[in-house]
RNA sequence: GCGGGUGUAGCUCAGUUGGUUAGAGUGCCGGCCUGUCACGCCGGAGGUCGCGGGUUCAAGUCCCGUCACUCGCGCCA
C-alpha cells in the first residue's frame, strides 16, 4: 500500500464500501462526541468523514488532533446509515472507519481559521497566505484562474497565434508608467528595466515576420495599486498581428474573449461575439461620463447646456456663459421618494471635491428643488420634455468644464444606478471604446502630450499631423470594456519612421529623441516593417470578473499589500553591503521604519 | 504625496451622554457526551482598548499628534 494514499479524499463513493483504503490530508473540522469522534479530512480534491470510536485502535491519536494538522488515515470504507447520509458532501454516503492514523505534521494554534468563509484582515491573510490559500473560495479561485489562462492559450492557438517568450531584463521603454530598475553589475551605473509590457518586443516580432504572436506576459509597473490594479506585477494576454486593420483585430479577438467569458460565466449572459457595441471615445464620455462604461447601468447622460442660456438659475446661467457645460443624469422614479436621496447625492458630490450636484425632483408631475424654482416654468417644462422625464422621475445636473462635468456625471451615473438598484449584477456586458484621441493637452505641464502611448497610428497619417489641430486627431486606438472595467487595450501601430518623427515633433521631441527612446524599434522600421497592430488584455481583471470578486488579491496566489510589500516573504528588504558593492550602489538615505 | 474609513481578547465584533470589575460569538485549555457534519452542554484562561501626549475628580469614549491596515484621488491603461 502506498505510504500516503490509495485514494484522494474527494473520490470515495458508495462503490468503495468494504475496501480498505488510505487517505492523507488536513483536519478540516473535528467533532468530538467523547466516545465517538468525527473528522472531516480535506485535500485538494475534496473531503471525507473519518470516524473512530473509543475502543478503536487509534482513538487517542485522532481525538488529540488539532485543526489543519496533516494526517494519514488507513481504514475501511463503510456505508452510512440512511439518516446519517450528508447530501451536501459528494462523499456523504460513506465514511472511513480509522484503523491506523499517522500524524505527518501537527498544526499549531491557527492565526486564521481555514474552515468557514468569514472575512479576515488583509495583513494576516497575506502573512499567512499558505493558510488563506487552503480556504475554499480562494483555493477555487486560483484553480479557476489557471483554467481560464489555459482556455485563453487554447483559443489563441486555435485562431492561429503562437506563444513566444520575451525578455524580462530589458531596457526602459516610454510606456508612461514608472519602471522597476535592476542595476547592472557588469556595467557600473547602468540599469536594466523590467518590461511594463512586451510592447517593443512584440512589434519587433512582427518586423521579424512571425505574423501572429501572443504571450501570457508578466508586466511590471512601479505605480500605486488599486483594488483592480495590482502593485508591481500583473499578467496580460498580449498579442500582435501583421497586415491587419483595427477591424481585423476586433473581429479576431472579439470571439476569443467572448468565448473565454462564456466558458467561465457559469450561465450568466455574455454579450454575443459580433455584437460588442463600438462606442467612440467622445460619445462614451458624453453618454457615460467615462471611457470604461458599465453598460449594465441603463442610465444615459445628456448634454443640456443649451437649456441654461439665460436661465433664471443664475449659477448655471453664468457658468454656461463662461464656457461650462451642463450634463443631466436621470434618476428614474426617484422623484416620488424623499428629498433625502437628492441631498445625499449633493453631499456626496461635495466630498468628491466638486462644488455640488444640482437636481430637479418631479413629484406627481410637479418639478421641485431650487433649479426648477428659478429656471423658469416654461424652460423647466422644455428641459423635462427634452430629457423625457416622467411624472415621478428625478434628474441630477453636473456643471463645469467639459472634462470635469463629464467625470462628475459619470460618477453620479454609477451612484444613482447603484442606489436605485438598476444594475443587473449577473451579466457580462462587453463593448469596444474606439477612436481615442491621439494627443491631449497637459494642463499641468502646459504642453501637448500623447494621450495614450506613442506607438499608435494617428488616423489620417502624415496629412493630419501636418495640418489638423492636434487634440482633434484620433488614433487607431481601442479598449475593450466589461462591466465598467477596462479589460483590454490596443492599437494599430505607427510603423512609419517619418510619421513617428513627425508625431514626436508635435510634443516637442526630436528625431534624436525617437532614436534614443525607441532604441531598436525605430531601427527595425527602416528595414521593411509590416503594418501591424494588436492589443493586451488584463488577465487578472478578467479572472476577477469571472470569479465575481472586487479585489485582485482574491484571484492572486501571493499578492503584495497596498504598500507593495510581500508580507510572507518579507520583500522588499535591505541588500547586504557586498551585494551593493558589487553593483556599485550606495544607499544614501535609509527608509524610515 | 493627498483625502475618507477602520483599529477593543488569537480571530469576528458590541461597548449608551466621559462614570464602578471592558462584554458576546468563535478559537484555545479542562470536564461530560456513540451519529455528528458550523455537533451539543459545563467550566477556565486570555485585554498596554494601535502607540504617544493632552483635557478631566474620572478617558475605550473628548482633543492633538503619530503608526498600521484599507478604499479612493494623484499616478497608472
Amino acid at each position: 500500500m502506498h505510504a500516503y494514499r490509495t485514494h484522494k479524499c474527494g473520490e470515495l463513493r458508495a462503490a468503495h464500501v468494504g475496501e480498505t483504503v488510505r487517505v492523507s490530508g488536513w483536519v478540516h473540522r473535528k467533532r468530538d462526541h467523547g466516545d465517538l469522534v468525527f473528522i472531516d479530512l480535506r485535500d485538494h480534491y475534496g473531503m471525507i468523514q473519518i470516524l473512530t470510536e473509543v475502543d478503536g485502535p487509534v482513538f487517542k491519536v485522532i481525538e488529540s488532533l488539532r485543526a489543519e494538522s496533516v494526517v494519514t488515515i488507513t481504514g475501511r470504507v463503510v456505508a452510512r446509515a440512511k439518516e446519517a447520509v450528508n447530501p451536501n458532501l459528494p462523499t456523504g454516503e460513506i465514511e472511513l472507519r480509522a484503523d491506523d492514523a499517522v500524524v505527518l505534521s501537527a498544526a499549531a494554534d491557527l492565526p486564521l481559521p481555514v474552515a468557514g468563509e468569514q472575512e479576515y484582515p488583509e495583513d494576516i491573510r497575506l502573512r499567512y497566505r499558505f493558510l488563506d490559500l487552503r480556504r475554499e473560495t480562494l483555493h477555487a479561485n486560483i484553480v479557476k484562474r489557471t483554467k481560464i489562462i489555459r482556455d485563453m492559450r487554447r483559443r489563441m492557438e486555435d485562431v492561429g497565434f503562437t506563444e513566444y517568450s520575451t525578455p524580462i531584463l530589458t531596457a526602459s521603454s516610454p510606456e508612461g508608467a514608472r519602471d522597476f530598475l535592476v542595476p547592472s553589475r557588469i556595467h557600473a551605473g547602468k540599469f536594466y528595466a523590467l518590461p511594463q509590457a512586451p510592447q517593443q518586443y512584440k512589434q519587433l516580432l512582427m518586423v521579424a515576420g512571425f505574423d501572429r504572436y501572443f504571450q501570457i506576459a508578466p508586466c511590471f509597473r512601479d505605480e500605486d495599486p488599486r483594488a483592480d490594479r495590482l502593485p508591481g506585477e500583473f499578467y496580460q494576454l498580449d498579442l500582435e498581428m501583421s497586415f491587419v486593420t483595427q477591424e481585423d483585430v476586433w473581429t479576431t479577438m472579439e470571439p476569443v474573449i467572448q468565448q473565454v467569458f462564456a466558458e467561465f460565466a457559469e450561465g450568466k449572459p455574455v454579450t454575443p461575439a459580433g455584437e460588442f457595441p463600438r462606442i467612440p471615445y467622445a460619445e462614451s464620455l458624453l453618454k457615460y461620463g467615462s471611457d470604461k462604461p458599465d453598460l449594465r447601468n441603463p442610465l444615459i447622460i445628456q448634454d443640456v447646456t443649451e437649456h441654461f442660456h439665460g436661465s433664471g438659475f443664475g449659477i448655471f446661467a453664468s457658468l454656461v456663459e463662461s464656457g461650462a457645460v451642463i450634463r443631466a443624469i436621470p434618476a428614474p422614479g426617484a422623484g416620488a421618494g424623499s428629498r433625502k436621496f437628492f441631498d445625499e447625492m449633493n453631499n456626496w458630490a461635495r466630498t468628491e471635491g466638486y462644488s455640488g450636484l444640482g437636481y430637479i425632483n418631479i413629484k406627481d408631475g410637479v418639478p421641485g428643488g431650487p433649479i426648477a424654482k428659478n429656471h423658469g416654468e416654461e424652460k423647466t417644462a422644455a428641459l423635462i420634455a427634452a430629457l423625457g422625464l416622467g411624472p415621478n422621475d428625478g434628474v441630477f445636473f453636473a456643471a463645469g468644464k467639459e472634462a470635469q462635468a463629464a467625470k462628475l456625471a459619470g460618477l453620479a451615473r454609477i451612484r444613482v444606478g447603484e442606489t436605485l438598484d438598476l444594475i443587473d449584477k449577473d451579466r457580462f456586458d462587453l463593448c469596444w471604446i474606439v477612436d481615442f484621441p491621439f494627443y491631449e493637452y497637459d494642463e499641468d505641464e502646459k504642453k501637448l502630450d500623447f494621450a495614450h502611448n506613442p506607438f499608435s497610428m494617428p488616423q489620417g497619417g502624415l496629412d493630419v499631423l501636418n495640418g489638423q489641430e492636434p487634440t482633434s486627431i484620433k488614433a487607431y486606438q481601442y479598449d475593450m470594456v466589461c462591466n465598467g472595467y477596462e479589460i483590454a487595450s490596443g492599437s494599430i501601430r505607427n510603423q512609419s519612421p517619418e510619421l513617428m518623427v513627425k508625431a514626436f515633433e508635435l510634443v516637442g521631441l526630436s528625431k534624436a529623441d525617437v532614436e534614443e527612446r525607441f532604441g531598436g524599434l525605430y531601427r527595425a522600421f527602416q528595414y521593411g516593417a509590416p503594418p501591424h497592430g494588436g492589443m493586451a488584455a488584463g488577465v487578472d481583471r478578467i479572472v476577477m470578473l469571472l470569479c465575481g470578486v472586487q479585489n485582485l488579491r482574491e484571484i492572486t496566489l501571493f499578492p503584495m499589500n497596498q504598500k507593495a510589500e510581500d508580507l510572507l516573504m518579507g520583500a522588499p528588504s535591505p541588500a547586504e553591503f557586498k551585494q551593493l558593492r558589487d553593483l556599485n550602489i550606495r544607499v544614501v538615505e535609509q527608509q524610515k521604519g
